[in-house]
DNA sequence: GCAAGGTC
């Protein structure tokens, strides 16, 4: 056969490798981008991709819309002219060529990504698909002595998640915007889609249920003896209760129990769990972190970033890499304590978690040079973590006291470090060290009861870290979107920050009340699990990506017949949410649209919650109901919507006079 | 102008 062959890789640095493995390659540039050229038996030129270079857009205008096709990414999308360069590379090398291989990552979008390219500039008749799971020359050569096929069912799974989502996006995105536009007359960005509209349901159920939430007052007993605090502390409903109690706080320490404790050492990083201790630690947000790894690895200090992977590669050399860690001062002596406690042998505490095409993050090795303070921050955890990760277990003795009082029994806890083991690399999440005083087992003594009047507390409010932790539990977005999708919503005017917490906004909670009520699929986590199901079927071959479109189209037009007749009174519901317009019938308390009894959503629920929490109140403090109303206005732990339902029902006729 | 998904 004539011509060369041509391999395409999903980005510069894993052409780079390809060709690095295949036989001795040339460097070339053109463009400004790099591509390489190798003889191995035949001609080989190997181009970088630059993830995807393609992207749907729609065929005429309108809504609603159901024509789209691919077309380049710097023709539709704002930043991403980078992208120009690379089609222009791949389209100029391409004629000639007698192969075109697919050598990106093996996944779903790894498929769409060589295949457009392919269908675009080559022929997918004299196409074959490279699978390698790691980019390590034996594996990448394994791959090419084994070409496979093109992957139709990879190929079509993936344009089907691509079409789907975009059918769903911008479809309900426009719904959105029409309606606004309609009652209004102005535009305005407002979007949906499948892995944002679920992440703002949650933090809208969370914010109501901070803003409506009425706590219950309890009698805590806390005990201490010899200075030190004992556990668990009690939990009484009434006065008389936690009385009864300390009226005999005479203990016997039944038991003194001593035990080795052993820490096991931590996982490798994956994206998420980089992303929250940097938050836990410095504060970063999730995209600000993702950020700074992505630099980090394109300046090859750090292997790839966006993983979910908990493993290390297979042969990965520990003991260079630690070499090259050793040359920064501050690292020497932990490198050296660890080829001690090694001799030199690595085996990594691997996590479960795992990824289609990326191993976890790890230190290449290279010294560092001029990063910044947030830089070196991030690379510290990773290089830290990577040593923690190949050290010994941590081992604590631990003394736990078992006082008897009342017939309950309460336990004083003491750790004291035998063997630092991992925690000497990764000090950020070694248990706190703590001394007891000495106890003799049968030894009687006076227990310190403290009893104290105490509120429930409302739930926590999200963190952008923990929004993007809450996406990966319920299996939403990927390690590239997630921190992106975020911040999107802040983008949108849905969420707002109040230091580090997350709120939402009006036009966040009006917008999550709109999609619930006329898209309820587009926010619940279910609408993923359905496409995971349909790419699945059509992967394994019982169903065609063409039914499955076809069947999301009839779908979407239904529902969106449905709405149509709705689409007033949503653009001006959505702009009472944005204060623009003011609604004819005003909550009592807010300047929301009053939905029943006079109130709107959130002081409805408020109220709902006043009128339900009374009777605890009543029952362990015997107050009125005028007595728990001024209570509740003066308590930290109550939302403000409950508050403020509180003091327009104290300001009623019944409590005025 | 809107999604979610890659990567610079
Ligand atoms: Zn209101």
């Amino acid at each position: 056969m004539k011509g060369h062959i041509l391999v395409i890789a999903e980005k510069p640095k894993a052409a780079e490798k390809i060709a690095n493995a295949l036989g001795k390659p040339i460097v070339k540039r053109k463009y400004g981008v790099p591509y390489w050229e190798l003889t191995n038996g035949k001609k080989i030129v190997v181009v970088p991709a630059a993830g995807h270079l393609f992207g749907l857009a729609p065929l005429g205008k309108g809504f609603p819309v159901f024509d789209y096709e691919w077309r380049p990414l710097y023709e539709i999308e704002k930043g991403a002219s980078h992208t120009k360069k690379y089609i222009a590379l791949i389209s100029s090398l391409s004629p000639g060529s007698s192969l075109y291989v697919n050598a990106c990552d093996y996944d779903v979008e790894g498929s769409v990504i060589g295949y457009i390219i392919i269908e675009r500039f080559g022929d997918p008749r004299r196409s074959k698909r490279m699978v390698f799971h790691a980019l390590t020359p034996d594996e990448i050569r394994r791959a090419w002595n084994s070409l496979r096929p093109l992957d139709w069912e990879m190929i079509n799974a993936g344009l089907a998640r691509h079409e789907l989502d975009w059918i769903w996006g911008i479809n309900v995105s426009r719904a959105l915007m029409h309606a606004y536009r309609v009652a209004t007359g102005k535009s305005k960005s407002l979007s949906a889609g499948r892995v944002q509209s679920p992440t703002l349901k949650e933090v809208v159920e969370r914010e109501l249920a901070v803003q409506c939430f009425v706590p219950e007052p309890y009698f805590s007993v806390s005990l201490s003896a010899k200075g030190v605090s004992l556990e668990p502390t009690l939990k009484f409903e009434t006065k008389d209760e936690a009385d009864h109690f300390i009226s005999n706080c005479l203990g016997k320490v039944v038991d003194v129990i001593v035990n080795d404790e052993r820490l096991s050492p931590p996982h490798p990083f994956n994206l998420p769990d980089l992303q929250m201790e940097a938050a836990r630690l410095y504060g970063f947000s999730p995209s600000k972190t993702q950020s700074i790894a992505e630099e980090l690895y394109l300046d090859a200090y750090i292997s790839y970033p966006r993983t979910n992977s908990q493993k290390y590669p297979k042969d990965l050399d520990y003991a260079n890499i630690l070499k090259g860690i050793a040359s920064v001062p501050q690292y020497r002596p932990l490198t050296k304590a660890l080829f001690k406690e090694t001799r030199g042998r690595f085996s990594p505490n691997n996590g479960p978690k795992d990824d289609p095409a990326h191993p976890a993050i790890y230190p290449t090795g290279k010294p560092p040079k001029n990063l910044s303070p947030d830089h070196m921050k991030v690379y510290d955890l990773i290089v830290r973590r990577f040593m923690a990760t190949l050290a010994s277990e941590s081992v604590y003795e631990v003394t736990k006291v078992v006082i008897e009082v009342n017939g309950q029994t309460f336990k004083a806890v003491g750790r004291r470090v035998k063997w630092k083991g991992w925690t000497l690399y990764y000090p950020f999440s070694a248990p706190q060290e703590k001394s007891l005083p000495s106890f003799t087992k049968g030894e009687s003594l006076q227990v310190k009861c403290t009893r104290r009047l105490q509120y429930t507390k409302p739930p926590e409010r999200y963190t952008k870290a923990k929004i993007v932790k809450w996406m990966e539990r319920v299996g939403i977005g990927t390690e590239a979107t997630r921190a992106r999708i975020v911040e999107t919503l802040f983008k949108r005017g849905y969420l707002k920050n109040v230091g580090s917490k997350v709120y939402a906004t009006d036009l966040g909670i009006g917008v999550a009340l709109v999609l619930s009520k006329f898209f309820p699929e587009i926010v619940s986590v279910e609408l993923t699990r359905r496409f995971e199901e349909d790419m699945k079927k059509i992967m394994m071959g019982v169903e065609r990506k063409e039914k499955i479109v076809e069947e999301a189209k009839k779908f979407m037009r239904m529902i969106l017949a449905k709405y149509k007749p709705h689409m007033r009174e949503v653009g001006e519901y959505l702009a009472y949410s944005l204060g623009e317009m003011e609604p004819p019938g005003r909550c009592a308390v807010c300047w929301r649209v009053a939905e029943e009894d006079g109130l709107c959503v959130v002081h409805k629920r408020a109220r709902d919650e006043l009128y339900a929490k009374y009777p605890v109140w009543r029952r362990r403090l015997g107050l009125s109901f005028e007595e728990y109303l001024k209570k509740v206005t003066t308590l930290k732990q109550a939302g403000t919507a409950a508050k403020e339902v509180a003091k327009a029902l104290l300001s009623e006729p019944t409590f005025k006079g």
